[in-house]
RNA sequence: GGGCGAUUGGCUCAGUGGUAGAGCGCCUCGUUCACACCGAGGAGGUCACUGGUUCGAACCCAGUAUCGCCCACCA
């Protein structure tokens, strides 16, 4: 790309005045991005007609990128895609809705507008209308919590409103570069205040019909960020652990101690019953009996449960409240006591649990070590316990290293534990309630649904097939969209959380922490007899859940909604179906009863050179404009259309290189087809006039191009009909073009003969299909050449048919073009055999051909004639018996003198 | 442990029953009158492996190996 930008702003007249076209003398794709984009814009190409109705309309719930983070080329790639299909859905006659959104809720942008602006969201603090952040700018510098000044939520969003302004600016400025048909007056952000409003209407259609609702019970606990973890966002992780073999003596006496294996001793004090399966003939005769805990001494059963696995460990488990979600089933379904240990913060809680005093019947010395545990890291906690059963010669042998996996919230890094908690659950399927089949209508609604590729539907029904309880949608956070609910608070100073109090809808968005609900005055808040608001926000996805509501006007504009949703397509990467994808169909069947849209488009990962994954801590991320600006972006987009849907694929600059040439190649010999004559006839698109066998064979051959690129698309199979695009237009380049090159000048004529007549009308039908063929792909450089001799924009040109192709071919056979270009090449491979120019005359040639298309290379002997510069006669022979190829072979020739060369 | 993809020339990938394909890279040559961000020609592969079905298998079936990913596995 060079350093000059272009200072034009209006493209070239479509035509010269006297109506031929007008075709640069220099042609380079340098600078086409900026321009076409402003043309774009200024002409408002790609704006969305909502006067359109439903079945006019092609609906897409583009995919919000989260700014404060960056666009990857990951991004490029599948937005490409997604291009793609929203230009050649226009062309194809659609009215395409194409929004862009902005995800801005969520903990990448809390973070940032915590170190930029030196504060933290703090939902107690009351809303400052003239509020000034203490700094700006200050990346990196305030990350402590306690340096950060605490303010109110409204005032965070605000703050984080601003700051994602310059982020969406650049984050739009690339997408523009790149070329994406955004209609860019549709486009929202997940922290909106419209946004917010469609959350939590939709959180209330939940609640009404009771798909929402409250739960205290234990779940998933993220300790370090202190909130409740989703089954959707865990990842099990390698984490280095090791087994303790640890004695439970019986405790009615002195029989043979019962050995476990446990990989977390610091529970011990947490443990509620010993179990294994009921099967288990070791330890039949244990059933119904109690153990006592060692160093702590409480009495436990030993019960059966056949979820106890007899090859697993010592075959006996200890259960405990809570160490993994087995323990949770063992206590909910044997009813055992509860004895949480581990706090919130993922320390031993600092009081002694009733359960280790002495009066309540524990070891003498429980107390002292607990008072010897409280309050340390569940890792400190751990060596304790072990230095004392060993102490206690209860530790059966040394601890064994072993590698085992842990269940981590994705964004964490310590293991996720067991609390109990109160959370909002949406129903999901997970857990079934009487009366209602909600999993088997989610899967019934994933078999209705389009994948693309298909077999990405697998990961769809494995997810709703393995989902082991509701959707948790709260979070313990203070950044996002709040629970619109209130509680009264009885005269005993408790929040009433069975009565909740709700706002209307048109009273949306509300925050409990700063509004009020009717009926109470502000002074009430937190008062006996007043009433608090739900301090928990909503999970990320509860709200991106929603997408095609916010970006459809769900809320705020019907008229729209109903003109656009359900939509047509999702387009989103393979790893986000489980959350993303899943959780949009879950509220629009809760809600509409339908799938949020017919298709989905499930783009690979690029892969860097290594095979592996591309992320930024490998630190091999390219960034996105660089590579356009070095390219261009008709070639990064070339390189993205090259890869299927749902396939991985290589991050390769070759690639995009290919796309260049190609994007060149279509400047360049479209101007070389569109100058052949001069004036107004130059260039007339009039099949009638196509009286050519080889300009029919042509056109024969790109009208089956045109039905199986057009066939693939309907299918979102873009990377057949670019490959079936791109090999005809090679072979158009190199044997069509070469071919009658001298028939479409009228070398030799005085007048304009119907031979050239014929091949510039062919030239011209090509030429108009070929661009629109093309578009979607390339849309800078086939827009360029489209304005030298047509009228409006080829993304709004409609999408081409082979009908008008097939009227000029007639019956011509395509393969005579073929036939004609395989006659060439073995002319120009005797050249190059003989290491001569290819202007180098042929006085005389024997050519053998395949006795199938002997007719057809002697009816367009004159263009290979001219084109091999055959001076003297060629004759052609048919090869007998075998070769049914389309293979020539020059048999004799006599080469000329090659054209005198300038000397210098 | 269950599942989904992948495995084709040095590289990136097409190719779902009928004599192995493309582009890049490589080699040779040419060329500035559309295109040096160029053109022409050429070399290069027992289609991961083992069985099976078939007149015929890169393609269908069974199994194996390797790579990537998803789910489950926390005693």
């Amino acid at each position: 790309m060079s350093d000059q930008q272009p200072t034009s702003t209006a493209p070239p007249a479509a035509t010269t005045p006297t109506g031929g076209p007008r075709v640069p003398d220099k042609v380079s794709l340098d600078g086409l991005e900026d321009r076409w984009d402003r043309a774009w814009t200024q002409a408002g190409t790609y704006r969305f007609d909502r006067t359109a109705t439903r079945e006019q309309v092609y609906s897409i719930d583009t995919p919000p990128p989260t700014v404060s983070g960056s666009l990857h080329v990951g991004h490029v790639f599948s937005y490409t895609h997604t291009d793609v299909v929203a230009r050649y859905r226009r062309m194809a006659g659609r009215e395409v809705f194409y929004p862009m959104g902005w995800d801005d809720n969520g903990l990448p942008t809390e973070r940032r507008v915590q170190n930029y602006f030196g504060v933290r969201c703090d939902p107690s603090m009351p809303y400052d209308a003239g509020f000034t952040p203490p700094q700006v700018g200050g990346e990196g510098k305030s990350s402590k919590a306690g340096d950060q000044l605490p303010i109110s939520r409204r005032n965070f969003i605000e703050l984080c409103e601003r700051l994602t302004v310059e982020d969406e600016r650049e984050f739009e400025s690339l997408w523009r570069y790149l070329g994406l048909s955004v209609d860019w007056d549709h486009h929202y952000q997940t922290i909106s205040g419209e946004a917010r409003a469609v959350a939590q209407q939709a959180f209330l259609r939940n609640l009404a019909r009771g798909e929402a609702y409250q739960a205290e019970a234990p779940g998933l606990w993220d300790v370090t960020f202190q909130t409740a973890v989703a089954q959707a966002e865990l990842e099990a992780r390698d984490y280095p652990g090791a087994f303790h073999r640890v004695a439970f003596h019986p405790a009615d006496g002195d029989a043979v101690p019962v050995v476990i294996e446990t990989t977390r001793p610091e529970l011990l004090p947490a443990v509620v019953a010993l179990i294994a399966h009921p099967d288990d003939e070791r330890y039949q005769a244990l059933f119904g009996t109690t153990v006592r805990s060692p160093l702590f001494g409480v009495e436990i059963p030993v019960l059966a449960h056949p979820a106890a696995e007899p090859d697993k460990g010592a075959g006996i488990a200890m259960c405990c409240t809570f160490g993994d979600l087995t323990d949770v089933q063992w206590w909910r379904e044997l009813q055992l006591p509860t004895r949480s240990v581990i706090g919130r913060d993922g320390r031993l809680l600092r009081d002694t649990p009733a359960w280790l005093l002495a009066d309540a019947g524990a070891a003498p010395g429980a107390e002292a070590l607990w008072s010897d545990l409280a309050g340390t890291t569940t890792f400190t906690a751990r060596t304790k316990v072990v230095d004392a059963l060993r102490a206690a010669g209860d530790l059966d042998g040394e601890p064994v290293a072993t590698q085992r996996k842990a269940n981590f919230y994705e964004k964490g890094d310590k293991p996720l534990e067991i609390v109990t908690s109160r959370q909002w659950y949406i129903r999901n399927g997970g857990r079934e309630v009487p009366g209602r089949e909600l999993r088997a209508e989610l899967l019934a609604r994933g078999e209705e649904l389009s994948f693309h590729p298909d077999f990405m539907r697998v990961r769809y029904e494995n997810w709703v097939g393995g989902l082991n309880g509701d959707w948790l949608v709260s979070r313990q956070r203070f950044f996002g969209v709040p629970f619109p609910v209130w509680y009264p608070v009885g005269e005993d100073g408790e929040p009433d959380h069975d009565r909740p109090l709700l706002p209307t809808e048109d009273q949306l968005p509300i925050d409990p922490s700063s509004d009020v609900p009717a009926g109470y005055t502000a002074e009430q808040r937190g008062r006996a007899g007043g009433f608090v608001g739900d301090p928990d926000i909503m999970d990320t996805w509860a709200t991106s859940s929603l997408t095609p509501q916010i970006a459809g006007g769900w809320r705020s504009d019907p008229d729209l909604f109903e003109r656009v949703f359900p939509m047509d397509l999702r387009p989103q990467g393979q790893d986000i179906i489980r959350t993303w994808l899943f959780s949009t169909v879950v509220r629009s069947h809760l809600e509409h009863g339908s799938l949020p849209w017919s298709d989905a488009a499930i783009s690979g990962w690029i892969l860097d050179p290594d095979r592996k994954k591309m992320s930024k801590s490998k630190g091999n991320v390219v960034t996105p404009r660089g590579l356009l600006e070095e390219h261009g972006s008709d070639a990064v987009r070339y390189w993205a259309a090259s890869a299927r849907l749902g396939t991985d694929a290589a991050f390769e600059i070759g690639q995009m290189k290919i796309g260049r040439r190609l994007a060149i190649k279509v400047l360049n010999a479209s101007k070389f087809a569109l100058t052949f004559g001069e004036g107004p006839d130059s260039v007339v698109l009039d099949p009638a006039l196509v009286t050519d066998r080889l300009d029919r064979a042509m056109l024969a051959g790109l009208a089956d191009v045109v039905d199986r690129a057009t066939e693939a698309l309907d299918a979102y199979d873009h990377t057949r009909a670019l490959e079936l695009t791109e090999t005809f237009f090679w072979t158009f380049c190199d044997d069509y073009l070469e071919l009658v090159k001298d028939r479409a000048y009228g070398a030799g004529a005085a007048e304009v003969g119907p031979g050239t007549t014929s091949a510039r009308a062919a030239l011209g039908l090509a030429l108009h299909t070929l661009l629109r063929l093309f578009a979607p792909v390339l849309p800078f450089a086939t827009e360029e050449v489209w304005s030298w001799w047509q009228e409006g924009s080829v993304h709004r040109a409609p999408w081409p048919t082979a009908a008008p192709l097939r009227e000029a071919a007639g019956d011509a056979d395509p393969a005579v073009l073929g036939a004609a270009g395989a006659a060439l090449a073995a002319l120009r491979k005797v050249k190059s055999e003989a290491k001569v120019s290819m202007r180098t005359p042929i006085l005389r040639a024997v050519l053998e051909v395949p006795a199938a298309v002997t007719d057809a290379v002697a009816a367009v002997a004159g263009d290979v004639r001219a084109a091999g510069r055959v001076t003297g006669a060629l004759d052609l022979v048919s090869a007998d018996g075998g070769g049914d190829g389309a293979g020539a072979v020059v048999r004799e020739v006599e080469l000329g003198e090659a054209e005198a060369r300038v000397k210098g």
